[in-house]
Order: C-alpha cells, then sequence, then structure tokens
DNA sequence: TTTGTGGTTGTTCAC
DNA sequence: TGTGAACAACCACAA
C-alpha cells in the first residue's frame, strides 16, 4: 500500500487556519494531496445572489489559493466546474483517490448532496474523513444534547453546548502542504442544467461557468466574474473577502480592548456607516474565511482578561457567535421546513400576504424560492416600493437600498425592515423578505436569514410583537440629524432634520428649500428631486397588524397543523372575524394612488375577494394533495 | 401545578 | 437630555 492519495474539497471553509478537517487531512500523511474547490450548480442557479456576493466569494477564493500557493509553489486551490455528484466517480477513477476530506457542511441541501457524494466515493473504494468545523459546536451534537430538539433560545443552545463540550481551541494554519498529484480530465464533463436560473436578471453577460471543466485555460483558476456572466463594473460592495483580510481585520477589532470587552450589540447604531458600528464579520464567517472558534476565543480571552467590566451574552461578541450557533442547530434539528413556514412544527402560521408557491418534491412539500402568490395588488405595492427602497418612509429606504448597493446592513437595521415588511406595516409574508435578504446580503446565511426573518416576524423564537419598530423614531434614536438618510436617499440631502425622518410633514416652502418635491409611488423612472409620499398611514397599519397577530396567536396554527396543508385554516380566521389576511385586501391606505384604485373599483376589490375564498395557493395545494 | 420573572435590540409620555 | 411607567400582554424558564 502506498501513501495516501487525498483530495481536500474546500467549500465553506476557505481558510487555513483553524480548519480541523485539512489538519485531519494532512495527518494521513498523503504522497499527493489536491486542493480542490467545485462550482456546485446548485450554488450557481438555485440560491438567489447578486454580483457583490459571488465577489466575496472569488476574493476568498484568490485569497485562499495565494495562500496555498505560499505553502508550496506547485499547489493552488483548483477549480472544477461540474456538479460534485457527478464529478467525483470520475475524479476518483482518473486521478487515483484514496481519501476523500471535507468539512461538513449543515443545510438540507448539502447534507443530501454530501450523502450522495459519501456513498460514491464509498462504491470507488475511496475513504471520505469529514470533521465538524463551522461553527462552535457540532450542530448535530448539540440537538442530541437538546433532546434531539431544535435551540429555540441561546439558553437552550448554551445548555445543550456545556453538555457537548468545551468549544475547542483554534488549531494554526498547516506550515507545509503535500504537491498535488496529475490531474487529468480526459473525461466527459456532465453539464449542469442551467434553468431555473434564479440568478439570470443578475447576469449581464453569458454564463460560461461550465464551459470548460478546468477552466477557459484547462489550469483551474478561480472564475472570473464575467465568468460567471457578471460584468465586474456591476459589483456595488465596498466589502471585499478573503482569509488574509478577515484575519486583519479580527486584528483590528481586538486591538481596541475597550471596543471588543464591552460590545454591547442593542447599543451599536444602525445608522453608523463611516465606519460602521458592528464587526462586520459576518460575510467571513459565512465563506468560512474566519473560523467561529478563533473569533469566539479571541473575545472569551480577553473578556476575562478583561475582568467585570466586560460585557456578556447575549450582548456581547461572544453572544453573537451563540446566536449563529442556535439557529444552525435549530436547522439541524426541523431540516428543509427551516427556512419556510409549510412543515415546520416551530413556525407559526400567519395568513400573510403574498404567500409562497408550494412545490411537493422529493425532499418534501417545499416553497418555491422567490415564486409567490399575488393575493393582494396592494401588498405587492407595497413588497415592491419596499425591496426598491422607495416606500416614502425615509429611514427604512434608506436601509434597503444601502443593502442593495452593499450587500450588508446593520443587524438592527435588519430589523427595522423586516418588521415593518411583516407584522409591523405591510402584513407581507416573511419569506418574501427573506427571498430579498437571501439575493442581497453578502453574508446571507440561510439558517441565521431563515431564524432572524422568523424571529422579526414573532412566527418563531420570538413573540412580543406588541414591540414594533417605528419607522421614524427608531431612527432618531441613533442618528438625530439624520445623516444616515442623507447619505443613502440624496433626494432628501438638503432637508432640514426636523422634517428628514418624515419628509410628507414639511411645508411647501421648507421642500422648496431643500429642492425636493414630495409625489408619485416612487417606482418606475426615477426623477431628480422628487421623493414619494408615505405609502400608509405608519400608525394605522401598526394598529391593524397588532390586532391581526392578536388573533393569529389566539388561533395558534403552525407551520405543520393539517388545517395549514389543506386550507381550511381560512374558515377560522374568516369566523374570527380577520380582514388583514392572505386573500382579502384589508386595513386602510392613504396612498393616493390606492384610493383611485379603490374607489373606481369596489367590484374589483369584491372579485378579488371572492376570487381568494375560492382558491387561495393552499387551496391549490390541497387539491394536489389529494391527487 | 401554578406562578412569577425575564427576555440582546419598542414607543410614547411625564417629569 | 435622561429615566421611569404605561402601553397590552407574548413565551420560556425556574421555583
Amino acid at each position: 500500500m502506498g501513501k495516501p492519495r487525498v483530495v481536500y474539497w474546500f467549500r465553506t471553509d476557505l481558510r487555513l487556519h483553524d480548519s480541523l478537517a485539512l489538519k485531519a487531512a494532512l495527518d494521513l500523511d498523503p504522497a499527493v494531496l489536491w486542493p480542490i474547490f467545485t462550482w456546485d450548480p446548485h450554488y450557481v442557479y438555485r440560491v438567489k445572489g447578486g454580483v457583490n456576493r459571488f465577489q466575496f466569494l472569488l476574493d476568498c477564493q484568490k485569497d485562499l489559493s495565494e495562500s496555498i500557493q505560499k505553502l508550496n509553489t506547485k499547489s493552488k486551490l483548483f477549480v472544477l466546474r461540474e456538479a460534485p455528484q457527478t464529478l467525483f466517480p470520475k475524479l476518483f477513477k482518473a486521478w487515483n483517490v484514496t481519501h476523500l476530506v471535507f468539512e461538513r457542511d449543515t443545510d438540507a441541501y448539502a447534507k443530501e448532496r454530501d450523502k450522495t457524494v459519501i456513498a460514491l466515493a464509498e462504491k470507488a473504494g475511496v475513504k471520505v474523513i469529514t470533521r465538524s468545523g463551522r461553527t462552535l459546536w457540532d450542530s448535530d451534537e448539540v440537538v442530541a444534547k437538546n433532546g434531539g430538539k431544535p435551540t429555540m433560545s441561546t439558553t437552550q443552545l448554551q445548555s445543550a453546548g456545556r453538555k457537548v463540550g468545551q468549544i475547542p481551541r483554534p488549531i494554526p494554519a498547516p506550515t507545509y502542504l503535500p504537491d498535488p498529484g496529475d490531474m487529468p480530465v480526459k473525461f466527459t464533463q456532465d453539464k449542469p442544467a442551467t434553468e431555473p436560473d434564479l440568478n439570470a436578471p443578475h447576469r449581464g453577460g453569458n454564463d460560461e461557468t461550465y464551459a470548460n471543466i478546468a477552466g477557459p485555460n484547462g489550469d483551474f483558476a478561480i472564475a472570473t466574474l464575467q465568468e460567471l456572466g457578471f460584468s465586474a463594473a456591476e459589483a456595488t460592495t465596498p466589502h471585499r473577502g478573503g482569509e488574509t483580510l478577515a484575519l486583519r481585520r479580527l486584528e483590528e477589532i481586538f486591538s481596541d480592548e475597550e471596543y471588543a470587552a464591552t460590545f454591547q450589540k442593542p447599543k451599536t447604531s444602525p445608522a453608523a456607516f463611516e465606519p460602521q458600528s458592528t464587526t462586520l464579520m459576518s460575510p467571513f464567517l459565512h465563506f468560512g474565511a474566519l473560523s467561529p472558534r478563533l473569533f469566539y476565543w479571541r473575545a472569551q480571552d480577553l473578556v476575562e482578561k478583561y475582568g467585570k467590566k466586560a460585557s456578556t451574552p447575549p450582548e456581547s461578541l461572544t453572544g453573537q457567535l451563540l446566536f449563529r450557533d442556535m439557529y444552525f442547530a435549530a436547522q439541524a434539528a426541523i431540516g428543509a421546513p427551516f427556512i419556510q413556514t409549510l412543515n415546520n412544527a416551530y413556525c407559526r402560521f400567519i395568513p400573510w400576504h403574498l404567500p409562497s408557491k408550494i412545490e411537493a418534491t422529493d425532499m418534501g412539500d417545499i416553497a418555491v424560492s422567490g415564486q409567490y402568490h399575488v393575493d393582494s395588488p396592494q401588498a405587492e405595492k407595497w413588497f415592491l416600493r419596499w425591496k426598491a427602497g422607495v416606500t416614502g418612509f425615509p429611514f427604512v429606504d434608506a436601509l434597503m437600498r444601502q443593502l442593495r448597493a452593499e450587500g450588508w446592513i446593520h443587524h438592527l437595521g435588519r430589523h427595522m425592515v423586516a418588521c415593518f415588511l411583516t407584522r409591523g406595516g405591510c402584513y407581507v409574508h416573511w419569506e418574501r423578505g427573506a427571498d430579498v435578504f437571501e439575493e442581497w446580503l453578502i453574508d446571507h446565511e440561510p439558517a441565521c436569514n431563515a431564524g432572524n426573518w422568523q424571529w422579526l416576524s414573532c412566527t418563531a423564537f420570538y413573540s412580543q410583537y406588541y414591540r414594533c419598530y417605528s419607522p421614524v423614531a427608531f431612527g432618531q434614536k441613533w442618528d438625530k440629524k439624520g445623516e444616515f438618510i442623507r447619505r443613502w436617499v440624496p433626494e432628501l440631502k438638503n432637508l432640514d432634520e426636523k422634517y428628514i425622518y418624515e419628509p410628507w410633514k414639511a411645508s411647501i416652502g421648507a421642500l422648496d428649500k431643500a429642492g425636493v418635491k414630495i409625489e408619485g409611488d416612487g417606482l418606475g423612472t426615477k426623477r431628480d428631486g422628487v421623493y414619494p409620499g408615505p405609502m400608509f398611514d405608519f400608525g394605522e397599519r401598526r394598529n391593524v397588524c397588532m390586532t391581526a397577530m392578536k388573533r393569529a396567536y389566539s388561533i395558534g396554527l403552525h407551520g405543520n397543523d393539517d388545517k395549514v396543508k389543506d386550507g381550511t385554516w381560512k374558515e377560522l380566521f374568516e369566523k374570527a372575524g380577520e380582514t388583514e389576511m392572505e386573500g382579502l385586501e384589508g386595513g386602510s391606505d392613504d396612498d393616493a394612488d390606492h384610493k383611485k384604485e379603490r374607489s373606481i373599483g369596489t367590484g374589483k376589490h369584491a372579485r378579488s375577494r371572492s376570487t381568494a375564498t375560492k382558491e387561495g395557493p393552499m387551496d391549490k395545494f390541497a387539491k394536489k394533495l389529494k391527487t
């Protein structure tokens, strides 16, 4: 028996430091080691992601590749363009591989994929070695110690975590890497189905991701944005990726001991933008350019040294990492339904507007990403205005515009816009908001995104729906003068601070002086010096939503209840006299356009109501179940 | 079992 | 310009 010939498969662990899986690979004392990355079509076509996040991913790959080359000039990150499920059997044979090593992934799709790959490896006589590493503790172990149940609070996570054991201390990056072996790719490349391509709207050019298995020059190079069909000029984020940058920033954070040791998340400002008030480490954690355990122990060691004045979880830096682990472990227990309401026993059913379309698949009944029923034209318009950052509420609009441009907004800013879209304004389904965040966030982490949207919409994790963020007061608390709004909503940059959060209250004189007109709905062609009026009376909507939430809570359905699946939930809500719900246009509206719509169309209104009663989305789903 | 307390991150008003 | 109470009332957790 010769020495092992090892493929190390980099996935969401794009780093060399603190990699238990990479250490396991090197411990084999390999004759050859190929560090590879495979472009998974699932990520390229089925996970929404704009150019900003792909740029961050490529940054991480480039940096990792350079670091590998520094350890061994013959090596680098070898990028292969084919689905792992079809690639590996061919690779095992062609490269005479003995071992496949990787860090375990955690979401439902990745677990399925890995199961397939492991089975294929076994069939090919290739030994598979995996290690946990994305989280502080292995999420499956946390779940086991939590009685097989999802961790729904940080207390649960912490007590289960204690039973798993101490969070491992980070290990250093390797100091050597073996040579890669030969890399023949004379086999046929299996090209993936590119449809549906959820990212097509972001691709300005031709998508050449899978044109050649080893890249355009056959040298396994890191892909460019152009090859992925993006134009480099389109990237609008200032936030760049890579392990080197992550480690440098970590040093900067901890060089200010007072900041790091006394960090209290609820006291950091969502309106701070230069610099921002939090660490901005989330995208590095997402792509694995930073180890969560390194971050944790840097913070924990400092806190112990700092003494009594240090902050504590859940508000402290370590607390933030605990929340992340909580969501991962909740996802590990609940599985695929964690990112949706349907079939999720832990997620309350609330008949929000714009519910997801449902598809029955082998993996269970899933919400189709991005596709939804327009049960209410009014809610649809509110949703579009929210997404476009033209709600007429400047603080909300500033946040949404920063999100789209930079792929990142402060955590409390996410609270603000999420509450506004769901239980505190539009009464639109949280899955719509989660879709938008998936598309735009460079730190999009499915577990954290779904978990936080459930939290903010009060469907799981959190239930104090009467605590509602005001688009006026909340921002003012942090940024009295509205500097943040002036930065992101330049139409209003000269407006007196008295009106910056509610420009509709400004006199014509004040507006003229600031050079801005309040009119229209903000959709369609942008006009200079024009900003839309507020899309509804917030106070009224707040009351409508809160009353509706109270009713939905008292009815008490969850995502796995039969009544939710067969459509009979509607009878319960009708009996309770609910009008603010899916299929019904409830609530009031100060939007001039809509008033017109309504005054012309009582008939139209009634029609949409009867259509919805006849067949709502869930009814359709019920039919599917019966057939 | 019941009951009380606390919960990372609300708002508004009174003083 | 800061603190405390009322608002209306959720769930988790501990005793």
